[in-house]
RNA sequence: CGGGCUGUAGCGCAGUGGUUUAGCGUACCGGUCUGGGGGACCGGGGGUCGGCGGUUCAAAUCCGCCCAGCCCGACCA
């Protein structure tokens, strides 16, 4: 055993950690709470903003980039926003060897300096909708780090637009949620619940804040995307105005909406084993490795058997050929499942005889013989199983572990055992909101979308009084 | 940011005041054999003990500060 995996059952954190560095995924960087994203960590990366991108630009947005520096008298014009982000933020005093007139934040978010560009930009309703997205880097000055689940700087998306009424932004705002959610299931296999974020939980700025929500092998909830309406607050506190078609002079309507690399973490988390990395077929970076199977006096037929199956495949997979002589097969098949590769093709003298290969998925192990002929069809379809099989034993486990709860009593319980998502009638009070918390260490972490008309005649799981809402309680990340 | 644990070769560890050049496993390099689930043997290279400072005749070992990682807590789109 060269790389030990810690097995989730002993320790679900070391788990994630040993998967993270034995798949070579990020590694540490020298400052606290900064990684390295890896090749086969960052190649994920791409393949998601790849597939992400495609959406956006499908859905009317057009990619743009603003500046990393931010004066901080900007971060100040929203009230609410400056309160939320202060706290966490980098600022540049010095340049050039003297010290700044005015300090420059580092972009925690991009909504103040893409608003004082906006006012520039917006005349007319006629400049209307201004759908942009950027792909970037951000920086919070995280006190709790953990590789790519939450770390000092990170990459993401921001969408950021403006438009001419409520109602719009409010559509935009909910459009994007639904690419985040689709994007999660039909790319991640990652089932999520949608809806509003409570008031405690929401966005520092916005009026509301919607999120997809997924739930990880440890049954804590990870907030895997947010999309806000943000009403008028940024156009009143940027003076962004617009003339309308009637004439009148109003305050632009906004939204933005994110995902990082935390959605890394979250892949990681929801599908892989005590063996290692699964990636999902869609955002697998490689689809299939061959190993050849080989002793001395058969390494050169074998070697050409396995090149000739891997330039028939290279035609329409992501494949690539292991013909390293000083590793047997054995450590291979180990280091491809450490790395998530969704199909391993084990390929020997035995096979050759048969004019077959053997295909080993990832997900299950299960091995089986195919000829080659046949063999690029039956990878085709092996891949689509995986990525259905993936997705339903992620939603089988998030329904296993949901449980609906009627009292305050058996809430507790719940969280004080193994956890969950828990669906609860909820007040709508802060206080009871802050209490479960407190006692519990679980969060609402969303009030999914017509939770409300459930909620009638129910009531509240702390305070008893009338329910407003039915809410899905757990504790996150 | 508070509490706990940890930091010695790439990785995992032993050594916890002096025992001659800091050890073991593994990985790495060269070679021979091997090869269908993490191979075997032979021969090699590599660390100054997380960093800085102190105590001492003598520090990997004792003390202080700092840095980093993990866990718990506070905080947090």
């Amino acid at each position: 055993m060269a790389e030990r995996i810690t097995p989730r059952a002993e320790s679900y954190s070391d788990w994630y950690v040993d998967v993270v560095l034995g798949a070579e995924l990020a590694d540490y960087s020298p400052v606290k709470g900064t990684m390295v994203i890896r090749p086969r960590g960052y190649a994920i990366w791409e393949r998601m903003q790849s597939a992400l991108d495609s959406m956006f630009k499908e859905t009317g947005h057009q990619n743009a980039y603003f500046p990393l520096l931010i004066p901080e008298s900007f971060l100040k014009k929203e009230a609410e926003h400056v309160e939320g982000f202060a706290p966490e933020c980098a600022v540049v005093t010095h340049g050039g060897g003297e010290e700044l007139e005015e300090p420059l934040v580092i972009r925690p978010t991009s909504e103040t300096i893409i608003w004082s560009m906006y006012k520039k930009w917006i005349q007319s309703y006629r400049d209307l909708p201004l759908l942009i997205n950027q792909w970037a880097n951000v920086l919070r000055w995280e006190k709790r780090t953990r590789l790519f689940l939450r770390t000092t700087e990170f990459l993401w998306q921001e969408g950021h637009t403006a438009h001419a009424t409520a109602e719009e932004a409010q559509e935009e705002t909910l459009r994007m949620l639904d690419v985040y959610r689709r994007f999660a299931e039909e790319y991640m296999a990652v089932p999520v619940l949608t809806g509003v974020k409570t008031e405690a939980e929401k966005f520092a700025g916005a009026i509301n804040t919607y999120a997809i929500e997924a739930m990880m092998q440890d049954r804590r909830a990870l907030q895997a995307g947010t999309s806000h309406f943000l009403g008028q607050n940024f156009a009143k506190a940027f003076d962004v105005t617009f003339q309308t078609a009637a004439g009148e002079l109003d305050y632009v309507w906004a939204t933005s909406w994110g995902v990082s690399t935390r959605l890394v973490g979250a892949l990681i988390m929801a599908h892989s084993d005590d063996k290692g990395l699964v990636i999902p077929p869609r955002l697998a970076p490689t689809e299939v490795a061959i190993v050849p199977i080989f002793k001395n006096q058969t390494k050169a037929e074998v070697l050409a058997y396995a090149d000739t199956l891997h330039q028939e495949l290279k035609k329409q997979f992501r494949v690539v050929l292991d013909s390293d002589e000083n590793n047997s097969p054995g450590w291979k098949f180990s280091q491809w499942e450490m790395y998530g590769v969704p199909i391993r093709i084990e390929c020997g003298p035995k096979d050759m005889q048969s004019n077959q290969v053997v295909l080993v998925r990832r997900d299950t192990g299960e091995k089986e013989a195919v000829a080659v002929s046949a063999a690029p069809q039956r990878i085709g379809e092996l891949l689509q199983d995986i990525q259905k099989a993936l997705f339903d034993r992620a939603l089988a486990f998030r329904e296993a572990n949901t449980r609906d709860i009627e009292s305050y009593d058996e809430l507790v319980a719940f969280f004080e055992a193994d956890g969950g998502f828990a669906r609860a009638a909820w007040s709508g009070s802060p206080e009871a909101e802050a209490r479960i918390k407190t006692e519990t260490k679980a969060t609402i972490r969303v009030l999914p979308f017509g939770n409300e008309q459930e909620a009638e005649g129910k009531r509240c799981v702390v305070t008893g009084e009338p329910a407003r809402h039915m809410a899905v309680f757990a504790k996150s990340y």
